[in-house]
RNA sequence: GGUCGCGUGGCCGAGUGGCUAGGCACAGCUCUGCAAAAGCUGCUACUGCGGUUCGAAUCCGCACGCGACCUCCA
């Protein structure tokens, strides 16, 4: 396929509300930031969602051809329980429940996270950066920040000055907020003394002495603040502007305006030239949200073993469910949605093993030139990977015509439908197949072989009862039969 | 209250000023000893009311309903 058939690639810029050709500033070189998430807990589907929309995104433009850095963090310090800057840290606080070392919430939760990514299968970054690991990084940011004016500090913490760095630059453009109406809607709380303004946020907090997560700084002990990490990590390893900044709709406000007014005030130039946003997983109409309380694990996600689950699903089947939906639209959970889209994958994966038997008749393209053109202009229109998937959809209908005989296409379309479903299904999409239910327990299966084979034996004779006995109590032990033309298979019901 | 967004067939979900995605479910057919499975075919929707237009579900206005952000959240 040639490069002007693949591209231009089009993506939503968030900060400028318009669909827009993407054009990396150093190419083939592509500098992608994502927030990661903050070590505290078990991620759930949301999350999971988020991470899955810029795998996709990631996936294309290695499919394109681009040289990706991907950047992606674990917030492992900073992130506080209540905002206002003023809560206990959202780790050091698990860390006393759970009376463990804050690094060990850290490891634990890291590894649990990793291993979540591995399930739905979601490509491992570039570089997985940790706010710990770039304190000096962050302190230093600090500095140039309060050299150029924009913070100051007060009792050991430093914070940035919001209502300064609005007199010469926009902020609140990527939110669309405007500073008085910010300033009108923002209640007073209390201990907030030593901010100035309610609208300034710490990017440095200095630590009570009984506080387990704390360094030294030209201030004092403390620890840095959570927007920081971001704007540090990702001007150290994809410079002062680079191309691509995602995350989560949520994280819209205040974290990623900060994170700009940061990187402005310490450095002069705006970090991100396409801002990027994944929309949220709701559950019944709302966000899917560790503070609501209706995320699931992946763990009862598979085994089914939550409230809001009918049964299990497996992590492709939720893979392919996300990836039913645009990324910029909110996604509602249902069984009944996931139990669609559960059969639409078993179909979709089998037209992908049945393109391997093809057999070619003649010399008709059958559409497949249009087929795959149409599959790269949907994925290069913001990544629309539901219209990409309808268009595989078609090519399952080819596929299984011409397996059929009923529809004959030459050696040239047949090596094109395997090359394209290949490409979308395993590349891009990330799909893999599962492994049938029969597959994992050799005992059983041969056993269950056996079965199949004395009825094949009875049908053979024609005693039909004693095949549908066969089959009948197979079934009543959750074993079902299906009688294809290669023979008969087994999986469980 | 402020800002932004959404409302599509039984369900999930794309999309576009006219050529009416796709998946699931459902129906018919093929295959099959039967059933299941599988395959093929069919199934014309866009919250309401106005307006712009030759033509709107698609643009504009109003109404109603829903959500996100404005506090931590992907």
């Amino acid at each position: 396929m040639s490069e002007l058939k693949k591209g231009p690639f089009w993506i939503t810029n968030t900060l400028t509300r318009k669909k827009e050709e993407f054009i990396p500033q150093a190419p083939p070189h592509v500098g992608l930031y994502v927030c990661g998430p903050t070590v505290y807990s078990d991620v759930h589907l949301g999350n999971v969602r988020t991470f899955t929309t810029f795998d996709l995104l990631y996936r294309w433009l290695l499919h394109l051809g681009y040289k990706v850095r991907y950047v992606r963090n674990i917030t492992d310090v900073g992130h506080l329980v209540g905002d206002i800057d003023e809560g206990e840290d959202k780790i050091a606080k698990r860390a006393r429940l759970e009376q463990l070392e804050p690094m060990e919430i850290v490891q634990k939760y890291t590894n649990g996270f990793h291993d979540v990514m591995r399930l739905f299968n979601v490509l491992s970054p570039s570089i997985e950066p940790t706010a710990t690991g770039h304190l000096i990084e962050q302190i230093d940011m600090v500095k140039r920040i309060i050299d150029h004016g924009y913070g100051y500090e007060a009792n050991g913490s430093v914070y940035f000055d919001v209502p300064k760095f609005a007199e010469k630059h926009a902020y609140g453009e990527l939110s669309g907020r405007k500073i008085d109406e910010l300033m009108t809607n923002t209640r007073d709380t209390e201990g907030m003394d030593e901010k100035r303004s309610p609208l300034d946020f710490a990017i440095w907090k200095k630590a009570d002495p009984i506080h387990l997560m704390k360094w030294p700084s030209p201030w004092g002990e403390g620890f840095p603040g959570w927007h920081l990490e971001c704007s540090a990590m990702s001007t150290k390893y994809l410079g002062l502007t680079f191309d691509i900044h995602g995350g989560g709709m949520d994280l819209k406000f205040p974290h990623h305006e900060c994170e700009i007014a940061q990187s402005i005030a310490a450095d002069g130039q705006a970090p991100v030239r396409y801002w990027m946003h994944g929309n949220m997983l709701t559950v019944n109409g709302r966000k899917m949200a560790k503070s609501e309380g209706n995320g699931f694990t992946p763990e009862e996600l598979v085994t089914g073993n939550h409230k809001l689950l009918d049964r299990g699903y497996s992590p492709m089947t939720v893979r392919f469910f996300m990836l039913q939906c645009h990324y910029a639209s909110t996604l509602d959970f249902s069984n009944a949605a996931l139990q669609a889209a559960e059969k639409g994958l078993e179909r979709l994966m089998a037209a992908v093993n049945t393109v391997q038997k093809l057999k070619p008749s003649g010399s008709d393209d059958g559409g497949t030139v249009e087929l795959e053109q149409r599959c790269y202009a949907a994925m290069n229109d913001d990544l629309n990977s539901p219209v990409m998937i309808a268009e595989l959809f078609e090519g399952v209908r080819l596929i299984n015509s011409v397996n059929d005989g009923k529809i004959a296409i030459g050696e040239g379309a047949i090596a094109r439908l395997k090359h394209l479903f290949h490409a979308m299904v395993f590349e891009v999409l990330g799909l893999q197949q599962e492994t049938a239910a029969a597959g994992d327990d050799t005992a059983l299966d041969g056993l269950v072989k056996v079965f199949i084979q004395m009825r094949a034996d009875a049908k053979a004779k024609k005693d039909f009862a004693a095949s549908d006995r066969l089959r009948d109590q197979l079934l009543a032990l959750g074993i079902v039969l299906k009688d294809t033309k290669e023979g008969t298979t087994w999986e469980r019901a």
